[in-house]
DNA sequence: CAATTTAAGTCAGCCTCGTTGACATTCCAA
DNA sequence: TTGGAATGTCAACGAGGCTGACTTAAATTG
């Protein structure tokens, strides 16, 4: 289980030894990961005649109650078009609720119905529960190298999103 | 930065406190993570006009040269369909070379051609430039840390078929 | 106040990459 | 030797990305 190896340099600090083999053992293992990441989800999601697009929107929207269309797609990366396709489902199902802003009229805030709580709450424990026992598996340490190398992993300005809703927890 | 607290018991052993706001964190970070991991390769892809797919199975045929289109099925956990669609694309653009076997001339055996190592060489160091970056920011630790948390987190058949090519290595 | 900018939504059309269904070829075992 | 299982191919469909062009309504600015 030689993932990497630390080695003092009479200098000082770390270095790293990563073969190429190493590396690609990483790349394989994040590959697979995400498709047990994504899988049960999924499967809830599959009975509703929904896909991961919609999960990813009523996450958000749990997320950051009350936020806007636009912020909604700066989290999501994606475009607006694709993501009115996903909206417009969830309103049309009852799971997600658009209302005109106050302030500024122009916005739409987006809610969380009652019955959108529901499924997020299903879908959420769900993926919980595999994290929860990935992190159980590997123990203490290992879940603390986990989210380090993942936050190292992000492009810087998904790293800043990332940052933004995590500090607002 | 506590993504995890170890507890030590009177009894003995190590426990794990984790609250549903530490589970959240590291499932946005795993979704945050995923996009940078396949934002490089998916750049240089997009000029040839291939996709993640076709990267799949580069990647693979790469791993393990020869291998039947029955077993890269296994791998890759999608339809002979979809797979089809991408190998006839490979092979169309001299990526990948299909050979009918010897001793059972139902199989194709898959090879990546000189063309097509040269795409993965490009892909594959896109890649584990990023992983390097993430492991050297990260830290040795982390490094095994990581690992460790992803390959728990896969599903038990998927966990064989890594298992499987990573000692194959 | 008029002109411009911004937020949101819509229509049309395209592409990738999943899916099922139908089918041809080849091998092997009864 | 023939029927079933395994392997791979072709066709068509759907989800969910994308671009481009456009409308509507509200806010902002000269």
């Amino acid at each position: 289980m030689t993932s990497g190896r630390a080695v003092q340099i009479p200098g000082g600090g770390d270095l790293l030894f990563l073969t190429d083999e190493q590396l690609r053992q990483g790349i394989e293992a994040m590959y697979f990961a995400y498709r047990g990441f994504t899988a049960d989800p999924d499967m809830i999601l599959a009975d509703l005649g929904l896909g991961r697009a919609h999960h990813r929107a009523i996450h958000f929207i749990n997320r950051a109650p009350g936020t806007t269309v636009n912020n909604l797609l700066a989290i999501l990366g994606v475009t607006k078009q694709s993501l009115n396709r996903v909206l417009r489902a969830l309103v049309e199902q009852g799971l997600v609720e658009s209302r005109v802003g106050n302030t500024d009229r122009r916005e739409r805030h987006l809610h969380l119905t009652d019955a959108g709580k529901d499924l997020e709450s299903r879908l959420s424990e769900a993926q919980r529960a595999r994290m929860r026992k990935a992190y159980r598996d590997a123990g203490p340490e290992a879940v603390a190298g986990f989210r380090r190398v993942l936050e190292a992993m992000m492009n810087a300005d998904t790293h800043r999103v990332y940052s933004t809703l995590k500090d607002r927890a």
